[in-house]
DNA sequence: CGAATACTTGATTACCTTCAATACGCGTGG
DNA sequence: CCACGCGTATTGAAGGTAATCAAGTATTCG
């Protein structure tokens, strides 16, 4: 595996590449995303170590989406070919990939409903929630509080708001007594209001199902 | 393979299901969907012939999407078992489910686009012409024609707007002559223009990708 | 310490929702 | 046969959420 170093902000793979490996997200934040015809962005997904952002490449020949880092980030890329090789020596790999694919697909699904009914205040709140979830399951958040480097602008595009927008939901969160975000840190105050405020509801995450080894084993 | 008649607006499958069988649409049209707090229904995929809608089931245990139906269906249910059994003999049919998956996911990332930053005009234009190019490519649509048998209250599901609001934007649609809905049937009278308002590329939906083998064969 | 970036707040505007009312088509039953 | 009810379609008016435009403050970093 070829192991890669990147600033923030820059592009891995981008919609329309064919590529001929996957990357693995081993350390930082990064995100998928699409543009509008005027040039606006929208996050699809958002990635945490462990994660294989253009898994669907190993099927799809073309990407829909582009991937870009939030933070720096550590990546190691495989070729389809080896990553096709391990899985028929390990029967149960194949499946796990599958299975990781689907999970991505139906964080995506959960997502559109934010994006289609729910407004500012929920929206945020069920980000929130789902990343301070997804970090803990992979050791990066404790006790509901997690780094969080992400600017107000990529948490617009994360959620489909304007910057303006996202700046004052996050005052009527503060203000709600829900989170706490100093710094670059995030930290859940009251976690069960949070989650009612984002409806959010862990099993579309699938957490309890076995997952893919694909942990830095440094 | 069972089959099945279905009437519209049933329930073939709901969130928290843990189906052992996954079901193929083999007529008529289905929309997968989720709902929020409040009661309201958010579609999150529409099913023409042809396609699995909880294929997802194969591998993640419970589904988050409940799926029914919109016009009279017939559907044919299959054992997970069998089809992992045929998977293991045809050894391309299990790239061809994954990949399978991996378009509905496509889609999915696609209308996230139009929830999260285009306009009514433009959402339903991108719904008609997906419609028009998924319908066509099994054999249910001609010349930017084919049969609508949607009401508008669903209309509205599929694209996360209110029932006034998809009428009135299907009266602009009209009067900007992009297309006639009279009846269940479904035209596009100005197919460039009709892309264009809804920043339409059908590259996302893979056509041109080996599909799975699963029309009617009656 | 100055410049760039990120954050914050106010005012205005636009899109969409909600509420309300009317019209149309169709099947049922008196 | 026609009245009635129900679901669908259509249009008007009012209200709300979020976008946009604009300006100012704070923070980071070279």
């Amino acid at each position: 595996m070829q192991v890669a170093e990147l600033r923030p902000d820059q592009d891995v793979v981008r919609a329309g590449d064919r590529p001929s490996r996957a990357f693995l997200l081993i350390e930082g934040l990064a995100a998928s995303f699409k543009l509008t015809s005027e040039g606006r962005r929208l996050s699809i997904a958002l990635h945490v170590p462990g994660d294989v952002p253009d898994l669907q490449s190993l099927h799809l020949t073309s990407l829909d989406t582009s991937v870009a880092t939030i933070t720096p980030c550590r990546i190691g890329f495989i070729y389809h070919e080896d990553l096709n090789a391990l899985c028929d020596r390990w029967s149960g790999l194949r499946g796990a990939l599958w299975r990781a694919t689907l999970v991505d697909a139906a964080i995506a699904r959960e997502w559109m409903v934010g994006l289609g009914q729910q407004d500012a205040f929920a929206r945020l709140a069920h980000l929130f929630c789902e990343v301070l979830v997804r970090l803990e399951a992979v050791g990066l958040a404790r006790d509901h509080a997690c780094a969080w480097p992400v600017t107000q602008v990529e948490l617009g595009d994360l959620v489909g708001l304007s910057t303006v927008h996202v700046n004052r939901t996050i005052r009527d969160l503060r203000a709600a007594g829900l989170i706490s975000l100093t710094g670059a840190r995030l930290k859940a105050l009251d976690w069960p209001r949070l989650q009612e405020a984002g409806e959010f509801d862990p099993a579309y995450l699938h957490l309890d199902a076995p997952r893919i080894e694909a942990a830095p084993s440094s």
